[in-house]
DNA sequence: TTAAAATAAATTGTATACAAAATTGAACAA
DNA sequence: TTGTTCAATTTTGTATACAATTTATTTTAA
């Protein structure tokens, strides 16, 4: 039984559209036209309209446009992050299982030594292990559409190297282990901060 | 120049289903079937399916049925919320304008003296007052969305007269006004618990 | 040459028809 | 009864056509 991979044309265009957008190459502020893409797919416009209204509502695009975040609006973003992350990393501290502990350490591990794509997924899975064992769908689901901006800008982050970021993953990683809630959420928070502020820097230059 | 009323089908129609939803004309559970409710509306499914998919995105509507938050929902939904009112509380107490402290206090007052409709109004605007404050879009949107699904109950607490709540949203005041960031926090967490305590007590009985 | 108006083109919004899928309900066997 | 299969019905998903709107282009007047 292998993984149902749907056929419905919404979610295919959906996934289609979201992925070239991820990849860059439907660049940042690029027009999107229903009926070029409908054709670009060989599908109707109708299930092309339904995928950029989810876009939409997700933020990743606006006004059919791709997003073309200004410095202000990753700001916002990632106050939320800090706000949410944070909290997050200091429930784990409390209670975080062995089982995710385990994983977090994989994670800062692949950090070090693997190759491009592999850390990329693996500091991507670090905050989502951390995101995840908070339990609360709700957050879950906020830090997940929000995910997709940030995503864009995380690339980057890896892309360029940012100094000392598997270090912070790793601090952190250590004050959960060692059950100092306070810690991992101040941890967690200087970290997206130096995160965010990486971006802003790497944006201008 | 009078306010610019959309005439757009699929705006028109998220409005009606959203209100009727929101009204309890809709009760939650209920199967919505797209023709149904655009025969109802002298429409087409088209829109109707527009706004229905928005709604969906919103969360008050899950699987084409009308939400039912279960207890473990809603304690979902108010631990974000304390995280991002808790915030947003303590930012006023430093940040915010004499303006809108009126306004506050305002809110308040017609707590205490007004009728039934204005002390619902003057308790949502409280909230908004103090998360509007932090001048955070993404923030704003997710209270927003979250607002609505809030608003169900809120109707609830206020219809049920809940003790003391007035009393808090002074308190809570009082905090941003004398400058007391960390108070103001801590009170605004602390009026959320007794809300969503409020909440799921009146849901079992 | 510039700005405003008119027109043409492109794009989105809506209705409708039909196909695919999900749901219901009846008939039947254990 | 209980549960299972199959057909009937309902509901959703998709394509297409056309209307309304927005955007681009050309024309005209100052």
């Amino acid at each position: 039984m292998g993984k149902k991979t749907t056929q419905l044309a919404y979610v295919q265009a959906y996934e289609y559209i979201r992925d070239r957008i991820l990849s860059g190459e439907l660049e940042r502020g690029t027009k999107l036209v229903e009926e070029r893409l409908a054709e670009e797919m060989g599908i109707s416009r109708t299930p092309v309209r339904d995928s950029i209204r989810k876009l939409e509502q997700e933020g990743l695009i606006k006004q059919k446009r791709v997003v073309n975040p200004t410095d202000m609006d990753l700001r916002d973003l990632f106050q939320v992050r800090m706000l949410l992350e944070g909290f997050a990393a200091s429930h784990c501290a409390t209670y975080m299982k062995d089982e995710d502990l385990q994983k977090l350490k994989r994670c800062v591990e692949i950090g070090r030594t693997g190759e491009l794509e592999e850390v990329m997924a693996a500091n991507k899975e670090f905050h989502d292990l951390i995101v995840g064992a908070t339990n609360n769908p709700v957050m879950i689901d906020i830090i997940d559409r929000m995910q997709s901006i940030i995503y864009l800008f995380r690339k980057t982050v890896v892309l360029h190297k940012r100094p000392l970021l598997i270090e912070e993953h790793d601090d952190i990683y250590q004050a959960i282990l060692q059950h100092q809630p306070e810690e991992a959420e101040r941890l967690m928070k200087a970290h997206l901060q130096l995160d965010l502020e990486f971006c802003l820097n790497w944006m201008k230059g």
